[in-house]
DNA sequence: ATACCTACCTATTGATTAGCTAGGTATTTC
DNA sequence: GAAATACCTAGCTAATCAATAGGTAGGTAT
C-alpha cells in the first residue's frame, strides 16, 4: 500500500528527538514515550531494534537510556527506515522477474531509485534543525 | 512497508499490454491472465476495478473484453496505482498530526511530493514504447 | 547487600490487509 | 438460444500491523 508503518515514523520522530537533545545525553524509554504519547510498551521494541541495527546506543541503570551512536549529520533518513522496515523497494523483490516487461522492470526500477535516493539524501541533522529553528522562534521571547 | 500491492503492479502490467495492441482492439481477460500466467479470477477483480474507475472500457459477449478508455499518451501512472491502491501517501493520513514536529512534517510532505511527481510523470505509453522497441530488436530477424 | 532504575527479551492478541478462489448474474454476438 | 464475455458478491488463508503483557539482565545510588 506504499505505507511506511508507524513504527518507521516513530523511530524517525524519536531520533530527531535523540538529534536534539544537548552534548548527547542519554535519554529513557519512558521520557520519549510520555513526551511523544505513544505506547512505552511499543516504542520499546523499535528502540531495541534501533539499538540492535546499531543506530543508538541504549545504556541500563540510573542515569541510563539511549543516545545517537553517531553524529545526526551521519544519519540519513534512509538507513533509519530500512532499520525498520526492511529494504525500501516498492516492487516485492521476489516477483520482480515472475511476470515482467522490459519498459516495466525500467519503470520500477526508477522508482525505486527515486524512493532510496530521496531518503539517502535526507539527513537526520536536517529534520532536526529545522525543530530546533521552530522551537527557537516559539519560545525564545 | 512502502510495497505497491501485487493488484497495482499487475494493473499497470496489463495497461501497458492493452497500450500496445493494435487499433485498441478489445482484448478478452482471458487472453491477458493467460499471456502473464496470472490467476484469471483475481485479475479480474483489478479490471473491474480499473473499469469503474474509467480508466478501461469493457464489453460483453462475443468480441468483448477491454480497451483502453484513452490514448495511453493520456495516462499518467500515478493515476493507474492510485485507482488500485488509494492516495500514494507514505505516511499514513489520518495519524499526521497526532505525533508530529515540524521537521517530520516536512520531511514527509516532500517524500509525498517526491513520489507523486515521479508517478505523475511517467506515462502509460512511455512504458509501452520501450516494450514495442524491446519486441521490435527482439523477433524482427 | 539491596533497592531501584533502566534496557532487553519473548510471547500473545485483535484487527486489518493481501492475494487469491468460487459461484453466480447480466449482456452482447452469432 | 447458445456461447462468450464482462460484472457481481462472498469467502478463505496467510501475513502483517499495532499494540499489550510479563518476565530477565545489567547498572547505580544508598
Amino acid at each position: 500500500m506504499l505505507k511506511i508503518s508507524t513504527k518507521g515514523q516513530y523511530a524517525l520522530l524519536i531520533m530527531t528527538e535523540l538529534a536534539e537533545s544537548e552534548q548527547n545525553k542519554f535519554i529513557p524509554l519512558k521520557l520519549l514515550s510520555h513526551r511523544h504519547n505513544l505506547s512505552t510498551k511499543y516504542l520499546e521494541q523499535i528502540l531495541i531494534q534501533l539499538s540492535k541495527s546499531g543506530l543508538v546506543i541504549g545504556l541500563r541503570g540510573n542515569n541510563g537510556g539511549y543516545k545517537l551512536a553517531k553524529k545526526a549529520d551521519d544519519y540519513t533518513v534512509g538507513e533509519i527506515l530500512r532499520a525498520m522496515e526492511g529494504d525500501l523497494n516498492p516492487r516485492s523483490t521476489s516477483e520482480s522477474n515472475t511476470f515482467s516487461s522490459v519498459g516495466n522492470d525500467d519503470f520500477w526500477n526508477e522508482f525505486n531509485d527515486v524512493i532510496n535516493n530521496f531518503v539517502d539524501s535526507s539527513t537526520l541533522e536536517q529534520i532536526a534543525e529545522k525543530n530546533r529553528q521552530f522551537n527557537g522562534y516559539d519560545y525564545c521571547i
